[in-house]
DNA sequence: CAGCCATGACCGAACGATCGTTACGATGCG
DNA sequence: CGCATCGTAACGATCGTTCGGTCATGGCTG
């Protein structure tokens, strides 16, 4: 059957999708052409779509890969995790914020580029974020439940926490001062502070 | 000179910024096309053009009002509040959650847009959210300094913060369960708790 | 083992559609 | 009349996509 003849081929979809990230987070889909995105690739336009059906496929290859290897990430940091709700809140808050140090590019686009999927991608992917909410949520309620956690509004803190974490993705910078280990670690004590504490009146 | 000869002359400009920002919001800047912004608007593309010289200058007045309302919103408040680190983080809080709930839309395009602006737009906007991340990071380094605020990481802190307000414009829905008010009390509390947590070590 | 040829990878050039923008004329109020 | 306002129709550029090819490879056949 159809496989790969050798590998090295030059790159194949590889390289379309790392020209297609770093055109994508730059200038967004919409203001992206084929035409940058084969550029960047070193191929032709007609090379692209031997590869991929048409620019709304790239798109969508591209944020279910991401989506995807986060929910796995995250899933497996809390299943590593002791069983308290605290050592798990820990776990899956660092999983999160090395992910979106690491892998920042895609991940800006897997939270922003949302309304450009059209409506069979966007169901698609909208159920993966579901999944990722759920996955903070489910954490954060076991530890209201046990008492380790007094927030008095748990929904507004899991969004509140999930956002710390992709906002990083936005201007941290690799190479910089602070390491992922490092930003992680410092997340994840906000994040627990955020909720852990109780009402104030 | 000029000035608006009724004011109800059915709109002029504002039709058309109003129909600039559900469109920006709903499909982006370059997803957006002039006849998009006409036909919403109820007038032709070249009506368009006799208010603003280019598409791209819609996108800027947009933004320089958008973030200027809020940065004089949050100014006033925290003038309006009492001197110490905790009254004014919670003031500035109030005012900063009650704008991202009562103007989403605008603020979804004042934090996601930047990328679609030119060299020139880019410069002076993005002064004005230097002006706006400076205005919360003295109150969390007053806090600091008198002690009031025990996070070891106030950068973090700061940042951490101002996302989890900016991204309640991203799904709160007005007319909702949750009013304004009630959002903002609640994100005052979890600002609050981000800020004040000591280091667990 | 030589030769063929199906196949996957790639490309140059063009398609019709739509883009932002403009030239220019009609309208109507002060 | 003068000016602000708005419209019709078109401009050239660029868009996503497709057509029709070339070229190297490697399994199969004789």
């Amino acid at each position: 059957m159809a496989r790969p003849p050798k590998a090295a081929t030059r790159g194949g979809k590889e390289v379309i999708v790392t020209s297609a990230v770093a055109n994508f987070t730059e200038r967004g889909y919409h203001g992206t052409s084929m035409r940058d995105i084969a550029r960047d690739a070193d191929v032709t336009v007609a090379s692209i779509y031997h590869h991929f059906p048409s620019k709304q496929d790239i798109l969508q290859e591209l944020m279910r890969r991401t989506l995807g290897d986060v929910l796995a990430a995250t899933r497996t940091a809390i299943d590593a995790a002791g069983p308290g709700a605290t050592d798990r809140l820990g776990a899956l808050m660092v999983a999160w914020v090395v992910f979106h140090t690491e892998r920042q590019a895609e991940a800006l686009i897997g939270a922003s580029e949302l309304r450009s999927l059209d409506e069979a991608g966007r169901v698609e992917v909208v159920a993966l974020r579901d999944e990722q909410e759920a996955l903070f949520r489910e954490v954060v309620d076991q530890g209201v439940a046990d008492g380790e956690f007094a927030t008095p509004y748990p929904r507004e803190a899991v969004r509140a926490v999930i956002e710390m974490g992709y906002s990083i993705a936005s201007w941290y910078r690799l190479g910089g001062t602070t390491s992922p280990e490092t930003m992680a670690e410092r997340y994840r004590e906000l994040a627990l502070a955020t909720v852990r504490a109780a009402p104030t009146t």
